[in-house]
DNA sequence: CTTGTTTACTTAAACGTTTAAGCATATTTT
DNA sequence: AAAATATGCTTAAACGTTTAAGTAAACAAG
């Protein structure tokens, strides 16, 4: 097996201490005053034998290891996935790298991730919190290593945090629902403590309340049972003599059952029911009927994470800051105004 | 701004030395003969002090940094989203972290992440290598860390794959859609260099020399322009006297992009056209056909190429692998046997 | 011809761990 | 009572780097 180049191999064939290599593979030839044939020689000897700088060793002297950690609640949802791609460009645009694990939901995962990254020492971590998480983030903060929440937060616990205007987004998409006429609007959201989904419910509640007569149609299903509870709450929603005329999807992954569903009654969007998401997804694209959605600035969102967490790490004593970015209702074809009968 | 606890910490808390401390927290009391009540001593004030041990030292001293690096071609498709995820649990299950990057299949992005990875020295590597990466792959060999390459792959370098039978898949795809009664199957593929991707091209033209009359109605776009050269695609097979009655779309992404614009034509699927599929998508689930696909085995992709990558580490000797794991043709309504008219 | 400065290098310590080897003291075996 | 063994700890070196401080030779200034 062959084995990595060190300073010291590169000493020795050079003849030299390895703190000369040192200053001249770091380019510090000038302050160090490096004899010009000797530094030459030196990176000769280097590209030969192939060297590579050792990072870890790096990190042990300077206690920086220039990584960052991010946690992400699921990566193989697209809207993760896109977050993780934009933290780790804006990471590595600023000479980070990132250590990355999805906690699938998993509050045990969650626990076991943060304590794997902060024993890799990263300088930061970025967190897509779970349900439940809040004793963890807690603990974090008893911690020396500076951290931002990201999509989800704790308004109770003062920490750095990057969020959308969750509850004025959906009153939008509400208010927009009410102005092409729809008069029974349901909601299907996730049966959860997290509060920026409450929040969307929020929006739901108040937005109702302001603009429109109807009651309250608010369905919730669980996560781990998404498939069976959104059919359900969609039955519910759609039985009776006044059935729902549209209905709200709290989040992509929701929209995505709810419409398979929908699809297999044969209910037809917007005519018989008009659909609004949160979130992105390409199947809303290719819908028959493209569906009208709540855009959140994924770029902005990653953008500002590590912008903020760079913050942190530069000056420990920089207070929490909290980062609210607009999102933009897109209207398309799912929720247009129905012909008059 | 807090400091991190050190054994050092611990051992002058407990007035000791750091050795005794790091044999009590590795658990080898028993091998080094430490006192009960000393090592209770020092396991509370660890544990009082929060302490964290630090990887990097570890890493250090035992020269395994105990870490795989993950390259990706870009974690935004939901495809290596969830293909990175299996990657990151089967690692974790073995006790090594990952790092990822995404190379957004961009040849100088990847070579930066090759050489990022290498000096944070992860004991292996997982890559989803670019189009045109071989030098960079060839020169990878060259360094002491094993990697294995999955999904795509250079059968001229003799190095641990991991990858599907794209021809076979391929063939059977168009095999099912002659048997439905197509006569003029069109396919739209990537202008790529790529094997995997050839090897797609090649069961198709196989397939139809072997079934069909027909010519081959084979459609290329670039990676780079995929809406307008998707689209004059399609617009080329359906144009004439005699348009295509089927089209085989060699990835998820093309096949997404040509149904956003079949649908803007008005073409129904599977009367007008049938349509099949490389690989998965919610988006097929929820087109009012459901899409006809070939399911990659993500799962067990992922699986062997930790498992190999393991035993290369294990081994710095064992002789590269191939691993061709088989696919699976999910026939649903979008290719469904045409009425008679 | 001293003294001072510049040039080109070396020495050595440090970062936080691990672990073989060493060293008293206490206890058991002959 | 001497020898052997067990017990409970410490010492010191090592991993690969960085960097302040030191040194020796060459040269310039007074």
């Amino acid at each position: 097996m062959k084995k990595k180049t060190s300073l010291k191999d590169i000493a020795q064939e050079a003849g030299v201490s390895t703190a000369l290599v040192s200053y001249v593979l770091t380019n510090k030839e000038e302050k160090a005053r490096v004899g010009q044939e000797m530094a030459k020689k030196i990176r000769k000897i280097a590209s030969r034998l192939n060297y590579q700088p050792n990072h870890i060793a790096r990190s042990l002297k300077s206690g920086r290891s220039d990584t960052i950690g991010l946690i992400v609640a699921d990566i193989s949802n697209p809207f993760f996935g896109n977050i993780a791609r934009t933290i780790e460009d804006e990471a590595k645009r600023n000479n980070y790298t990132v250590i990355f694990g999805s906690s699938d939901e998993n509050l045990e995962k969650s626990g076991d991730l943060i304590n794997v990254l902060l024993n890799r020492q990263v300088d930061g971590l970025i967190l897509i919190p779970t349900e439940g998480s809040e004793q963890q983030i807690k603990q974090l903060q008893k911690q020396p290593v500076p951290f931002v929440l990201i999509d989800r937060y704790f308004p109770q616990i003062p920490v750095s945090q990057i969020g959308i205007n969750n509850y004025q987004a959906s009153y939008n998409a509400i208010a927009h629902l009410v102005k092409t006429g729809r008069q029974r609007i349901g909601m299907i959201a996730y049966k959860t403590a997290l509060y920026h989904i409450n929040e969307r419910k929020r929006g739901y509640t108040e937005a109702l309340a302001r603009h429109s007569q109807q009651p309250s149609l608010m369905k919730l299903a669980r996560y781990s049972h998404i498939r069976e509870e959104t059919r359900q709450a969609i039955d519910q929603l759609l039985q009776g003599r006044k059935p729902a005329d549209a209905v709200f999807f709290a989040t992509n992954s929701l929209a995505i059952e709810g419409l398979k569903y929908i699809n297999e009654l044969g209910v037809r969007v917007p005519e018989d029911l008009a659909v609004v998401s949160f979130d992105e997804s390409e199947a809303f694209d290719l819908y028959y009927s493209p569906i009208t959605f709540i855009r959140q600035p994924i770029l902005e969102m990653g953008n500002a994470a590590v912008r903020l967490l760079l913050e942190h790490i530069k000056d420990g004593d920089k207070p929490a800051e909290n980062v609210c970015i607009d999102t933009e209702l897109v209207i398309r074809q799912s929720s247009n105004r129905p012909k008059k009968k």
